[in-house]
DNA sequence: ATTAAAATTTAGGCGCGCCTAAATTTTAAT
DNA sequence: ATTAAAATTTAGGCGCGCCTAAATTTTAAT
């Protein structure tokens, strides 16, 4: 069995991986918040399992089995975050936090028996796709909706699921997956984005969000019409 | 927060408690699967921060304190071996290896949630009192199965839970909680107990339990009549 | 009361995953 | 190409909960 640390490890720069191809050291230490040296020790670790490819100073990869491994433990994750949702009622912020806890304590007859119960789900509360049981992830070709323009609109397809208040935040705003948004203007320095829920004409449903919220928002483009 | 190893400890120190007022370390070692010297080490943690009263070679008693997350942890426990019993239907006797993991790893949140779901119940899947939030533990006047003699009814209040297979067996015979039991007869030399579940006038429904089960049975005597 | 056996504790050590401080290597600026 | 800064690794150490082996204390037999 894999200890709680090395789930965390191979989840951390599987996430990581998924934006830069090669995971350097620091990122992964401030992304599980711990000094870069202990980060580098467990790298070591993981290396000499098989799980991580490595080379000195040159960053890390996940190796098959390694990936293999992410990928439980985020099947794990998602499934218990939209069951939480689903039948418990927890409210999709706190989901994040109580699933990073069970997720490295549940049984694959459990997860078995939620995935039936959901009805074998294939997105998560915060619109991520859950793994297959072999492994497999749907991949999707998205956006930042920080990339859009203006007069662009968008479905969101996910938003980040570890930041508490920010989805207490998007919770307010409506910005849920699925949602239909549009840009109505972005300003010039700061990069506001007034954005609209759509379908919607009422001007003073308009709403402003900045750019750390916008990079937090995974969104589809939708033709133009 | 109590690392899993002191939850643990104090879980098996209470329940080694209501057989005798003194909790043995060898007892305790045994019970948890570790080594007496280990034991020793972690109860001196457990006198150091007041969780158990101790005077060397003497065994170990609950402080109050002590007492207190004892009996919050057997809460999470029975709390969460009903909820997979009933909204997830895992077989009774696989509740207990699950919940095992999951009791240390459960928000007081999520517990109040898992509590609203079942109705606030009282007793678990195999008969054991539920805590109350604030550690109030229902008294019961009980006897074991093996204390009866011939002729005796009584009603089966509680069962064993931590035994896979006993489990099994108990649930092949439908001896369950609720189930009320006659004791046809007791051979003598190796105790075997000749058992009826009731109502039933049929003899060829009658089984033959050794002192072994008849011990992990606890129940209540019923008047004759 | 003595003493052998059993129970318990102490001493010393280990793996895990973390830390800080110092050394090494890479990167980026010139 | 050199060098200062940044990133990374190495060295040494710590708390946790476990272990084995040896020492100590209690228990039970006589």
């Amino acid at each position: 069995m894999n200890s709680q640390a090395v789930e965390d490890y191979l989840k951390a720069i599987y996430k990581l991986q998924s934006s830069q191809p090669k995971v350097v050291t620091s990122a992964l230490a401030e992304h599980l918040g711990v000094n870069p040296a202990s980060a580098t020790g467990m790298i070591k670790k993981l290396a000499e399992s098989n799980l991580v490819s490595y080379e000195r100073y040159q960053g890390v990869k996940l190796t098959p089995p390694g990936e293999k491994i992410a990928l439980e433990v985020i099947r794990h994750h998602r499934l218990v975050e939209l069951y939480l949702a689903e039948a418990l009622s927890v409210p999709w912020d706190q989901v994040h936090d109580e699933a990073e806890k069970w997720e490295h304590v549940l049984s694959e007859d459990l997860e078995d028996r939620i995935d039936e119960i959901l009805g074998y789900p294939t997105i998560d509360p915060h619109g991520a796709p859950i793994p297959s049981r072999d492994g497999n992830i749907e991949q999707r070709d998205t956006n930042l909706l920080s990339e859009l323009t203006q007069g662009d609109s968008a479905v969101i397809i996910e938003v980040s699921d570890d930041d508490t208040d920010l989805l207490r935040y998007l919770g307010k705003l409506q910005l849920y997956p699925q949602t239909i948004i549009q840009i109505i203007s972005i300003a010039p320095f700061d990069q506001l984005i007034t954005v609209r829920i759509s379908p919607n004409e009422d001007d003073t449903n308009n709403f402003v969000i900045g750019q750390k919220v916008a990079d937090s928002i995974l969104v589809s483009k939708l033709e133009k019409n």
